[in-house]
DNA sequence: GTTTCTTGTTGCGCTAGCGCAAATTCAAGC
DNA sequence: GCTTGAATTTGCGCTAGCGCAACAAGAAAC
């Protein structure tokens, strides 16, 4: 079993306010794992055996309607826990995580959670926090999903892409990650054609630059106003 | 300031695994405070003072969004946690708690959580199990709205109301607080008007029984088969 | 009892965006 | 280079459900 250095994760969220010490006490229960593009790191409905630390790459969480559609729940960044069904109450796993790209995770045991949370408490607050932090933007979801229209979801969701995981390129930033319209479309309630209409759109309006599960941000701030603007500005004076 | 008997919290969820002792020296930091009906016990944006839990009426979770329109979030039952703000690393309110009938909840000064959470580490696992239970609770309502039409929304919808605050009467179940069609909108990301269309060509197949704030599902099991039904079922053999 | 306000109902027309289908492009394996 | 398969684009018709508007019916206030 690989060594990971405490320095490597003594500034993620879920280690916030530990020593040292503590992390190499925590970490050494840790294995770490490899995980090639594509391939899963856990599925939905599997007994839920090991929370995960995101130390590179990029996952994809994403569920499964009995009927057979898939919906993408979130992308997990470095630095981001993930799989933590057991501390939340959950015998299985409520989604299925699949590495985008090649990554690398930390697996703790589900089993040893109660024990680290009895010697560590200031882990339940920080996971706490975390999974306080992914109600709100589930929260902001559901008022994007009643509230607004296709294009601004759209609009919106890259711009969290952008943010989180944006890197910057010659023509402006771009996904550090593949994704597909067919991925956007989950991420937004709508269907892949509605994505790929509306990239057209923005690609002829200089917006955006995309190929293949790539797409480059040219100018987030029209974007950004785009998402944000008022359809229907003005004049509340008509009697 | 009342006395608050350990007896009337004790199988909470919150304090779950708690002594009697320990729950006296929790209780003495509460107030017991009176909400009536339409008063709000929190507002959206105001400083997060302090967290609750609702020991008797309904209170409801609302967002509204700089356009000004309101999406309800939940409805918190008696026995629930809410206002756990701080807890979750946020200054503010994200949502405004209105009393949907006469309540009473309990407060603690959001202040005193990081004492009360070293003092009583289970309290954290606690309140990370709640905040769990609801992250899931959203990512359903998430599926759900990407996924289904609304008829079959609203009809989850009820069926979860109906569970979490039904009311056995006469003539079927009913919910046991007042709610609009308004509401019931805001809850399923559509209008009113399309609710109560519904819920009239519902009432017409004898599925449920509805007035002025108040709706009672005379045939759940109906209306289950309704929100679970295969829309295309079969006939795989269309060459 | 009358007035006023809130909540709910229903008809009608319209459109955002879905579903289907066909064509195209790109990537990767052989 | 050719083949295969996945991702994407685009046209076309259709419909779920929205928005508007007008009305009805309770409930509460006076």
């Amino acid at each position: 079993m690989a060594k990971v250095d405490s320095s490597l994760v003594a500034d993620l969220p879920l280690f916030a306010g530990f020593s040292t010490a503590d992390l190499d006490a925590i970490l050494s229960e840790a294995r770490s794992v490899r995980i090639a593009k594509n391939s899963s790191v856990f599925q939905q409905g599997e007994e839920a055996h090991s929370f995960f630390v995101l130390l590179h790459g990029h996952v994809r969480a994403s569920k499964t309607t009995p009927a057979g559609e898939q919906i993408v729940l979130r992308y997990v960044t470095t630095g981001e826990t993930f799989g933590v069904a057991k501390a939340i109450g959950l015998q299985r796993y409520p989604a299925t995580a699949t590495a985008v790209d090649d990554s690398v995770v930390l697996a703790w045991s589900s089993g040893i959670w109660p024990r680290l949370v009895e010697q560590f408490p200031a882990l339940a607050t920080n996971a706490l926090q975390a999974v306080g932090a992914r109600l709100q933007e589930t929260h902001t979801r559901v008022v994007e999903m009643s509230t607004e229209q296709v294009e601004k979801r759209i609009a919106h969701a890259l711009l969290r892409l952008v943010k989180q995981s944006g890197r910057k390129v010659d023509h402006g930033i771009e996904i550090d990650f593949p994704i597909s319209r067919q991925d956007i479309a989950q991420m937004t309630g709508t269907t892949l054609h509605t994505v790929s209409r509306t990239l057209s759109a923005w690609e002829g309006k200089g917006l955006v630059e995309s190929s293949r599960q790539k797409i480059v941000v040219r100018e987030p701030h029209k974007l950004f106003m785009l998402a944000e603007e008022n359809p229907e500005a003005g004049s509340s004076f008509t009697p």
